[in-house]
DNA sequence: CGTTTAGCTTGATAAATGTCAAGCGACAAT
DNA sequence: ATTGTCGCTTGACATTTATCAAGCTAAACG
């Protein structure tokens, strides 16, 4: 581990609060190391030995059941994950991969749950981050059982042109055939489900995807900040 | 809020471990109450002005959106709802009624974010029962997106007959609509999912199921801990 | 520079799921 | 007892979504 990644660690919201003390006891353990694309990082049914941080590239979570995966979500710098299974000391219920090349820190989970029971404010932290990551799934649970397949993708356009400064043109930030996953639909009827949305002024080439008409997108998106804002 | 309930409420996973001081904080301010069935306790978009315990009876989780609704979950004896909402200080993401006669503790998110500033058992019981909370939706979200309904059911057939004892005829514990919804499916759906569930040995009459071939219908549903097994 | 590969798209078809309408049956209120 | 309500079921049908096969395109590679 680099020096210089210490300051990044510790300006994380996670780490932001805590005593240099119990900083320095969780770095002490901590590893930090770059993967390849398409690194398997983590394996659904393992026991949970590190907490992990993503501090540059991008990670997958998902999950397999009978000859099928799906996507749960993708992460970037800044996002933790296994969380619940490093604080519970449970096996993960995901697994995880690189997408690019990424660094990843890596904390003992011993650590973490050591240091949880004598720093208070680290203890606040990870609750702060547990009930924010519980939220983030509640909203995706209601986006898969309320709403129609294209209902998700408008909704995710819309999300996305917004956290990318909401010019009417934007890249997407993943490839289409996993966010088909994210969405809970095959790649197949994501293409159908772009064409679909044509009418209501969205053209997507490749990665660009251009909004042409906000409004007839949103009244048939309908966002609400109970589902799609993170923040909320 | 009668003397008696104090016991109850401390024997809790939440509250076993705390100091009888902080205890006592929470406790200060706490409301017990009897709900008639079907009564509104909070509403999906308000603020969160309490951490609610079902003590007795059953409360459902559900969620509305562009005239849908869906039932995210039902509670029972012992269960805390809107936790992540109390901690913190955000707007509940559902609506919970009450399907019969219940009561329910009410405790002012005040005091419990208060409490878990200062009491350090307090606060390691509410991370647990968060990442407790959390790792059950993510097994929630793996079911709804690599199962079909039929799979679903049948999965949650065998969870309820193993919960209730493992014997080969039990009781559903809810009404066919309420599952459906928690399902992800329609009421007429699931009629004829249990139907085509009947070469596997499931019979249901009424609220009453039969499972007589339990390995055939094991062969279909493939439970795994990973999605099955609220423990794990 | 051509070749290969992987991701994407399209069309045809099948399967899963939802909608609407009708009827049944248990239960509660009168 | 009678009536009405509500939840459940069934059938017919519509819609949504998945599957399979083929072809296209653009980036990666020798």
């Amino acid at each position: 581990m680099r020096d210089s990644d210490i300051p990044a660690i510790r300006s994380l919201e996670l780490f932001r609060e805590m005593s240099d003390e119990s900083f320095a006891e969780l770095v002490r353990g901590a590893y930090v190391q770059n993967f390849p694309p398409n690194m398997e990082l983590i394996l659904e049914g393992d026991e949970c030995d590190f907490l992990h941080i993503v501090v540059d590239g991008s990670v997958e979570l998902f999950a397999n059941w009978s000859d099928r995966e799906t996507v749960l979500t993708i992460l970037r710098e800044g996002a933790t994950f296994i969380l619940a299974a490093a604080i519970r000391d449970a096996p993960n219920l995901m697994s995880a991969r690189t997408l690019e090349r990424s660094r990843v820190i890596m904390l003992p989970a011993e650590d973490v749950r050591h240091v949880f029971e004598k720093d208070h404010a680290f203890a606040r932290a990870v609750v702060m981050e547990l009930a924010y990551c519980y939220r983030g799934v509640i909203k995706g649970v209601k986006g898969l059982k309320l709403r129609t397949s294209i209902e998700r993708l408008a909704n995710y356009l819309l999300k996305w042109q917004k956290k990318l400064g909401g010019a009417g043109e934007f890249a997407l930030p993943l490839e289409k055939r996993r966010l088909a996953s994210i969405l809970g639909m095959t790649p197949e009827n994501l293409s159908r489900s772009i064409k679909s949305l044509r009418p209501y002024g969205v053209e997507i080439t490749g990665q660009v995807v251009k909004i042409t008409k906000p409004d007839d997108l949103k009244t048939l998106a309908k966002p609400t900040a109970l589902i799609d804002d993170p923040r909320s």
